[in-house]
DNA sequence: TATGTCACG
DNA sequence: GACGTACGTGACATAG
């Protein structure tokens, strides 16, 4: 073929096997398999090198079965299933073609071959020529003077013409639908006629004209293949119609224009593949920029978008179908609360395809007509309770609790973009769908405000009409998928990312999720009582502190007290704010205390101000009828890995004053329960001796000791630890971790710099295991520009080698903290997942109610609370990874407070 | 919305 | 020689 095709079609499914079977078992440095890969892509770089077409496509069997299937239950019956090297090597591949600028297609419940072949007769019906490359034989049905195929993968290339089908085949190509019906396909599992090879099936065609010529002769043919073709004659229509070519499927409307390669995109693929030979071919970067580990975003192509609103049952059926089909499919909910456990659906978005989404409302307050829950019930339930269909969610906990609430049983596999997102890079910004689409895809995306409005002005989504709602719903189904797709291959460029996410991050997804339906319950009547007297002693501080002052302000505006405190009665100023206004935060007015009266009773006012203003007053209010509180618990927030906790937050509950306290006894244990409290003692330190391997430290937990103690003994050389020296060591022990200085120990502990300076060389001189690890983690993160955790959590540190000595410190304290802060943060999600094993398997009745960083705490029967700690014991303490032990301390009681 | 402060680990 | 100086969160009140 010398001219120019207008159109080349590449059969990537034929291509894929046949590359993987080409090529050598390749794998790159991290036991990724590539050879497929290697070989595609260099097979699509000639092709398209040497055609130079307009416009092309790269199709791909979509994944789950096809029409031939539901005509033929036996239809690549004996296929075995496709090896794990090469379907890990799928993902690369579709990125690659993406990346090429290359239209890629994969339609649901046909084949490869119908998609080209629908669009080879399109192409040929208006006069164009097409090239289509694939190995497979079956393809030669196609061929007419418009269609040519073409086999790349010998060499020299071979083209097919309507005279190469004759001459390759014995017939022409509009009978090769009988020869294939007749000869049957060993690899597909279609039989044709026993003993009739090409030879016999070109004599019969020859003789008879076509099949139907041959089948209407069947009685004149002699010997025993014609007794083999009497015996198949019932199945072969059947056959035939298994070997023909769809000419007519349905497709998505994609633009099949060769757009320019993605060179970003390419490096990014090339980079993390390890085709380190083809990084040259590529032009120099076009950004800036320092990698923290995301791929710049892919060109912002125009996606044609194909959103539909489901209206009736029929047009559910089809887009539940095609969810099915493809087997993986992204759903978002729409409902009207943010708050999950008062969340009523309003409607459900489904998106299976690149471009294309459906919305189903089911609960809009308007007057156009719409499915009800129970009409999309039973369809949406198949979907979810099937193990072998993939739910991609942005989100999921929300989704899985909306669902969940809804009456919805989740057993399906599940995917999260957001934890996705965060498992490659916490920080790397936000994780929000908008800010990921902008991010990862290079597309803008309807917020919802612009929907819904915001603030005061806000409306329900239960109020939006049904063709703006469908494009809003729809496409956020379809960029969760979109992004889904991209974030699966740069998670699988990072294996132990894409571990941390999968056998950590998303597991922990239903664990949370439960514990934030259960709540935590309060007793609001002794808040109250609380709050009553608090405002009554807040009172009388006001009152004497007008006195102290000679006038009346607002104690709590630090502006007003600054003008008290250090214009009017002439204090002085010991401390600055970052903004260079006098500080009055505790440490001043501790200080000032010492001498003046009126900033003891600031002290004391701020104190039971904080409580009574943020908890006494406010638990109360976020109780349900039940009297609990459903906190939610963020796993995409913190750059460590911890949880945190909001709306209330109850991982800052206070503890540390008997005033405070008693709001910890207002948490309390439902009747015939008890709270059960399990805390890790000291576990960011047993991390810090685990990573330092130092001898000291690594001994002093395994014989159990004090650490704090032992600490005190080591540095100031004692056998007997005076309280003094005990306090001075445990400050110690907590500034290694945030990787002190002797400013901060000095401040720390009012002691003079020297002093500090000459702790911390005592301790280093003890432990110098510590001090290497702390710089050998520097340099690593110089290095590489990032830290990691115990299971690979990584943080990157863009001002580790920053000019700004100030910045690159800050970097550095980061370096230490983050793995040790990370690495705990690791272990108590895994207890987390252990324990809820152990809950599932042994104690059903017992309920996970709250993680605060190192403790986990539970509802138990009372009847259950010594075999539940006996059991709950050893599962925390039995969380694998650290070369010491881990101690777990277990209480209970009737509240939060007893069970401390 | 920014700031200062303070509750927790 | 000066500079700024311990990690991670979220909520509240004030003030602009």
């Amino acid at each position: 073929m010398s001219q120019r095709p207008d159109l080349v079609l590449v059969d990537g499914s034929s291509y894929l096997y046949r590359a993987f079977h080409a090529m050598p078992p390749l794998s790159n440095s991290q036991g990724q398999p590539v050879g497929a890969t290697r070989g595609i892509l260099n097979m699509l770089k000639k092709l398209f090198d040497v055609t130079q077409p307009l416009e092309a496509a790269v199709v791909f069997d979509a994944p789950g079965k096809t029409f031939r299937d539901q005509m033929y239950p036996d239809y690549k019956a004996n296929r075995p299933s496709m090896p794990d090297e090469l379907r890990a090597q799928i993902q690369p591949i579709h990125a690659l073609v993406e990346a090429l600028g290359l239209p890629l297609i994969m339609v649901p419940d046909v084949e490869a071959d119908d998609v080209i072949g629908t669009l080879a007769a399109r192409f040929a019906a208006e006069g164009k020529t097409v090239l289509v490359s694939t190995g497979d034989k079956d393809m030669a049905q196609l061929v007419n003077e418009r269609v040519t195929l073409v086999n790349t993968m010998g060499d020299p290339w071979t083209y097919m013409d309507p005279a190469g089908v004759v001459e390759k085949f014995g017939v022409p190509p509009e009978r090769i639908i009988d020869f294939l019906a007749l000869v049957g396909d060993k690899v597909d599992n279609v039989p044709g006629v026993e003993k009739c090879g090409p030879k016999t099936a070109v004599k019969w065609l020859q003789a008879y004209d076509s099949l139907d010529g041959v089948i209407a002769n069947a009685a004149d043919v002699g010997g025993k293949v014609g007794e083999n073709l009497r015996a198949a004659l019932d199945f072969l229509p059947l056959g035939r119609d298994l070997v023909t070519i769809k000419l007519d499927c349905e497709w998505p409307d994609v633009p099949l224009r060769v757009r320019e390669p993605d060179t970003d995109a390419l490096r990014a693929l090339y980079q993390s593949l390890e085709f380190t030979s083809l990084m040259q071919t590529l032009e120099p970067s076009s950004g800036s920029g320092h990698d923290s580990g995301t791929a710049a975003p892919a060109p912002s192509a125009p996606e044609t978008q194909d959103y539909q609103l489901i209206e009736n049952l029929d047009d559910l059926d089809t887009a539940i179908a095609a969810c099915r089909q493809a087997g993986t499919f992204a759903l978002d909910t729409e409902t009207t609360s943010l708050l999950a456990h008062q969340a009523d659906l309003v409607g459900i978005a489904l998106s299976w395809a690149a471009g294309q989404g459906v919305y189903i409302p089911v609960g809009h307050q308007v007057l156009e007509p719409q499915l009800t829950l129970a009409d999309i019930r039973g369809q949406l339930q198949s979907l979810l309770k099937d193990p072998a269909m993939t739910w991609v969610a942005q989100n999921l906990k929300y989704d899985m609790r909306v669902l969940r609430r809804a009456g919805f049983r989740i057993a399906c596999q599940t995917q999260d973009t957001l934890l996705m997102s965060y498992a490659l890079n916490p920080t790397g910004g936000r994780h929000d769908m908008d800010s990921m689409a902008t991010r990862y895809l290079g597309v803008s995306t309807t917020s919802f405000e612009s929907i819904c409005g915001k603030g005061a002005k806000q409306v329900g989504f239960e109020t939006i009409d049904l063709a703006t709602a469908t494009a809003y719903a729809a496409e956020d189904a379809d960029i969760t998928l979109r992004l889904y797709r991209h974030l699966s291959v740069e998670l699988a460029r990072a294996a132990e990312l894409k571990a941390l996410y999968e056998t950590l991050e998303l597991p922990l997804v239903p664990v949370i999720a439960a514990l934030e339906d259960l709540g935590a319950l309060i007793d609001p009547d002794a808040l109250a009582v609380q709050s009553a007297e608090l405002g009554l002693r807040l009172e009388q501080i006001e009152q004497a502190a007008y006195e102290l002052a000679g006038e009346s302000f607002n104690l709590g505006s630090p502006k007003q007290l600054q003008a008290i405190l250090f214009d009017k009665l002439g204090l002085p100023v010991l401390k600055k704010t970052p903004k260079g206004a006098p500080s009055t935060n505790e440490e001043v007015l501790a200080e000032l205390a010492e001498q003046y009266e009126l900033p003891k009773l600031l002290m004391e006012h701020r104190s039971l101000s904080k409580l009574k203003g943020t908890y006494t007053d406010k638990l109360p209010l976020a109780a349900d009828d039940a009297g609990r509180i459903h906190t939610s618990l963020h796993q995409a927030v913190t750059s460590t890995g911890r949880l945190s906790s909001s709306d209330p937050n109850l991982q800052n509950i206070p503890i540390r004053t008997e005033e405070g306290r008693r709001i910890r006894a207002a948490f309390i244990a439902p009747e015939g329960h008890v709270l059960m409290a399990a805390d890790y003692s000291q576990v960011e330190l047993r991390v810090m001796a685990h990573f330092s391997q130092d001898p000291g430290m690594i001994e002093a937990f395994r014989s159990d000791q004090d650490i704090h103690s032992a600490t005190a003994a080591e540095v100031f050389g004692v056998s007997e630890v005076s309280s003094e020296q005990r306090r001075a060591a445990k400050a110690i022990n907590f500034g290694l971790i945030y990787g002190m200085s002797a400013f901060g120990l000095a401040r720390n502990l009012h002691i003079g710099r020297g002093e500090a300076q000459d702790y911390i060389d005592r301790y280093f001189a003890r432990y110098p295991g510590v001090r290497t690890f702390m710089e050998t983690t520097k340099q690593n993160a110089q290095a590489t520009g990032y830290v990691t955790t115990q299971r690979g959590r990584r943080l990157y540190l863009p001002d580790i080698n920053a000019r700004d000595a100030m910045r690159k410190r800050a970097a550095e304290r980061l370096a230490i903290n983050a793995p040790v802060q990370g690495t705990a943060a690791d272990l108590i999600k895994q207890a987390m997942l252990d324990v809820d094993a152990l809950i599932q398997r042994d104690f059903p009745s017992v309920r996970m109610l709250l993680q605060v960083h190192d403790e986990l705490l539970f509802e138990v029967p009372a009847a259950l609370a010594d075999q539940f700690a006996a059991a709950l014991k050893p599962a925390m303490e039995g969380v694998p990874g650290l070369d010491v032990p881990l101690k777990v301390d277990i209480g209970r009681g009737a509240s939060w407070f007893e069970a401390h």
